[in-house]
RNA sequence: GCCGAGGUGGCGGAAUUGGUAGACGCGCUGGACUUAAAAUCCAGUUUGGUUUACUCCAAGUGCGGGUUCGAUUCCCGCCCUCGGCACCA
């Protein structure tokens, strides 16, 4: 056997095979006695990618600390699984000309086989491929249970579209007007589709109190939720019944309201374009801003168009009349899709007043004073403004004029105070070939009727053709699609349409620990036992997406009584993101770097441990492979460390060496600090290979290293004559005692810059300390510039004498 | 425009609550071993000066100020990079 070198494409593949037949990996979920761990990483999608090095990134130090928590004594859950429905992967299908069922299987196979060899701990008895029907079944059963709650609706909406994946796309799938899969420009649609009524849990999901998870996360999730606090305020409309109904935040400046303008697409306009002034300038009007794109109408940006409908609004407070304007720049879903404008405090208003000559009035001027030339609108921040030119309100401060004047409009009838929200229903259904069928049948005598439950799956049907065309393939299917109706028994026709692949991936975490239940999707005990999720970790791009439809569909199991757990993560961290030469990797780009030929090349230990050497964890950074070689050699160091490097002629200075090590180790792993933990490791190898180590310290640092190098410890562990293995022993623990030393070298300043050091023993007295630093010949010679004025001690670090 | 994170050697990065800036690693330079190379081992490596002396001095953590005996760390004002949201009323 060689001892010169760690040679892992013998030892790991050894050890994978080993550890799968002592089923190492399996965790018992009934019975064990330890507390349980439910250590989670997001599972991949198969593409024609394979994995590549962001899963590695994501997946080695997870598992990493997820051996970590075992030998903590920890019950330790580790699944995988594939998200296995969807575009990426019927993308790869319709550009290889193979049916997705077929290489979407291939691929898999090809990534267990990857993640196999990265030497993980998962548990894969209890492996999820969610376009398996065992799986999809439960998916559309989930389905079912928000339709009969009422939380999933079909409805004719605007809608996105995209036309490169000709399909709808939910609100969080439209990025900067652009779809996040392939890019195309989304345009507005409008179409009958399914959506899930995520808006009933909008308060739920803005609380986060129960959460550990990155503030930013938090922060991102509340501002896609978008809660205001504000008012409707209604106003007569001069002539003629109906009444115009404005949602603000800012009632606090109404007295500076001289104009109102609607959305073209707001209810208000449709009701009353017989009483517009000039119906064909403005159905031409709207005409014309119904073809912008988002994009465009963005992209106009100051650019204030709209025309005058020649209805004039009374405002309550002061009998003004406010002309009734029709522009693009108020959004129908917004509020009430008509807004009031103050032009003196709002940047949009202020634009439309300029192109339109409309009055503007300031009612609030900051505590610098008042500006009488308005040459631009001045957003007066809520907490630092006094109002003026508006009767009872003047001289408060905004935020008790804001409430005053909500009693106040209250009283009279004229509002009433509401909640705006931003998140928009989510819309699920997909007019593409590769994803669950919607559980749905259409009957002309019944209407919408949900299939049984008995009846699931609703198998997907092979289709000849399955690329996209706007409308979802499995309408070709015509076995499929003609049914009976399950209530009358008539003729009826399926749903056609595909959930969106984030309603499979909504509840996976769920079934990992039900995955036993062959005949139902949950069981409460499994639930309750092992949920939430002790550690969830994953790319942060999922926060206002998967992270947010999985904790709605969380609540509403839990609503339903399938868990006792209100959130589904209880901890989350995102690992950071890996660029190559600054960009983003992606296929498109050429760009992408495989992890294969560096776990050929160097084996899965070494690989791992330069991911984890990089940097931070949660930071990711631009690949390289220059430092690789840094590992490879820390690897063989630690190998011959072990097997040829004896015992230690001072026995006491190895084992603080040792208990220093364990305490440094211990801190940074548990905080996923593995940069850290890997540098304190190499610094123990250098150190002690000359110091030297007996065999219980040799024991002792395999178990340190065996959570981020698990082939190279395991081999190591058995070399040294143990039978079981590494990751069933405890994890070593320090001595408090042991790791404080006799003597600390402390650095002598003079007026704050250091002129020398001295080693003393720790427990010197400060006397003793200032005497010995004044005795060193250069801080002597500063001293001797000045009166000294005073001397700082910091035991055991640092003395500074200030001198005059 | 708004919100959030971050700027440290040639490079990746490290620095308990303010206490010796640059740990660990890459790269580079010199040396040992070798016929030679690779591998390995040893020494050096912030910049600029300076000394018989690894001696000492000065500057230095994006820029400019401030607080402090002492600031990468705290405060104020800028610049830049990255991430998110974006005509949300």
């Amino acid at each position: 056997m060689d001892n010169d070198r760690y040679n892992p494409a013998e030892i790991e593949n050894k050890w994978q095979q080993e550890w799968a037949r002592r089923g190492l990996h399996e965790t018992d979920l009934q019975d064990d006695k330890r507390p349980k761990y439910y250590n989670l990483v997001m599972f991949p999608y198969p593409s024609g990618d394979k994995l590549h090095l962001g899963h590695w990134y994501n997946y080695a130090p997870a598992d990493s600390f997820g051996r970590y928590m075992r030998m903590m004594g920890h019950n330790v859950f580790e699944p995988m699984g594939f998200d296995s429905f969807g575009l990426p992967a019927e993308n790869y299908a319709i550009k290889t000309g193979v049916h997705p069922a077929a290489s979407t299987a291939k691929n898999v196979e090809y990534m267990r086989m990857q993640l196999r060899k990265m030497g993980t701990m998962y548990d894969w008895d209890k492996e999820i491929v969610t376009s398996e029907p065992d799986y999809y079944k439960w998916t559309q059963w989930i389905f079912l249970q928000l339709y009969k709650k009422g939380l999933a609706y079909r409805k004719k909406a605007p809608l996105n579209w995209c036309g490169g994946c000709m399909t709808v796309l939910a609100n969080e799938q439209v990025q900067e007007g652009h779809c996040e899969r392939c890019n195309s420009e989304v345009e507005q649609k409008e179409m009958a589709q399914w959506f899930f009524k995520i808006t009933d849990y909008t308060e739920q999901l803005l609380d986060h109190s129960e959460l550990d998870w990155p503030e930013k996360t938090i922060l991102m999730q509340k501002n896609w939720i978008g809660r205001s606090e504000g008012i409707d305020i209604s106003y007569e409309v001069e002539g003629i019944e109906d009444k115009i109904t404005c949602f603000t935040t800012r009632p606090d400046t109404n007295f500076g309201a001289t104009f109102i303008v609607v959305a073209p697409e707001s209810e208000f306009v449709k009701r009353n374009k017989a009483n517009f002034i000039d119906l064909v300038k403005i159905e031409d009007y709207i005409a014309r801003s119904n073809k912008k794109t988002e994009l465009e109408r963005i992209a106009e940006g100051g650019k204030k168009t709209g025309v005058d409908t020649g209805l004039k609004a009374i405002n309550n407070l002061t009998g003004a009349k406010l002309p009734i304007f029709v522009s693009d720049f108020v959004l129908a879903n917004v509020g009430t899709g008509c807004v009031v404008g103050v032009p003196g405090h709002d940047i949009r208003d202020f634009e439309f007043a300029l192109a339109k000559g409309l009055e503007i009035i300031r009612v609030v001027i900051g505590k610098d004073g008042d500006k009488s030339k308005i040459t631009r609108p001045e957003q007066v921040q809520e907490d630092a403004g006094i109002m003026i030119n508006s009767e009872f309100l003047d001289g408060m401060e905004i935020m008790k004029a804001k409430e005053a004047i909500m009693d106040h409009l209250e009283k009279k009838g004229w509002g009433k105070r509401v909640v705006n929200y931003r998140l928009r229903d989510w819309l699920i259904s997909r007019q593409r070939y590769w994803g669950a069928p919607i559980p749905i049948v259409f009957c002309d005598e019944c209407g919408e009727v949900p299939v049984e439950e008995a009846e699931l799956p609703v198998m997907l049907p092979d289709v000849k053709d399955y690329k996209p065309k706007g409308k979802s393939p499995l309408e070709t299917n015509e076995a499929f699609v003609n049914v009976k109706c399950p209530k009358c028994g008539g003729e009826a026709k399926r749903e056609v349409d595909t959930l969106d692949t984030f309603v499979c991936s909504s509840w996976y975490y769920f079934r990992y620990v039900c995955s036993e239940m062959k005949d139902k999707p949950f069981s409460n005990a499994m639930a309750d036992k092992w949920l939430p999720v002790d550690m969830y970790i994953g790319g942060p791009e999922h926060a206002c997406m998967h992270l947010l439809y999985a904790r709605f569909i969380h609540k509403v199991m839990h609503d339903l009584g399938y868990t006792k757990h209100k959130e589904p993560f209880k901890k989350l961290v995102h690992q950071g993101l890996i660029t190559k030469d600054g960009a983003k990797m992606s296929k498109s780009k050429g760009n992408t770097v495989s992890p294969d030929e560096f776990v050929e090349n160097y084996g899965a230990d070494v690989f791992r441990m330069y991911l984890m050497f990089m940097g931070p964890f949660t930071d990711g950074g631009d690949w390289n492979d220059k430092g690789i070689t840094g590992t490879a050699r820390f690897a063989d160091k630690f190998w011959k460390l072990i097997l040829t490097v004896n015992e230690p002629e001072n026995e006491a200075q190895a084992e603080t060496l040792l208990h220093k090590t364990i305490k440094k180790v211990s801190d940074d792993i548990s905080k996923m600090q593995f940069n850290t933990c890997i540098s304190a490791l190499m610094e123990y190898t250098n150190n002690a290979q000359k110091i030297g180590l007996n065999e219980g310290h040799k024991k002792s640092v395999i178990k340190l290293i065996a959570p981020i190098a698990p082939h190279l410890a395991e081999e190591l562990w058995h070399r040294l004559g143990e039978k079981e293995c590494v990751f069933n022993e405890e994890w070593p623990t320090y001595d408090k005692e042991l790791i404080v030393e006799d003597t600390v070298e402390i650095a002598v300043q003079v007026n704050g810059k250091v002129r020398g050091s001295l080693v003393i023993e720790a427990d010197a007295s400060k006397e003793k300390v200032l005497k010995a630093a004044k005795e060193i010949l250069n801080v002597a010679k500063h001293l001797s510039e000045g009166a000294l004025k005073k001397e700082i001690y910091v035991a055991g670090k640092i003395v500074n004498f200030v001198v005059l």
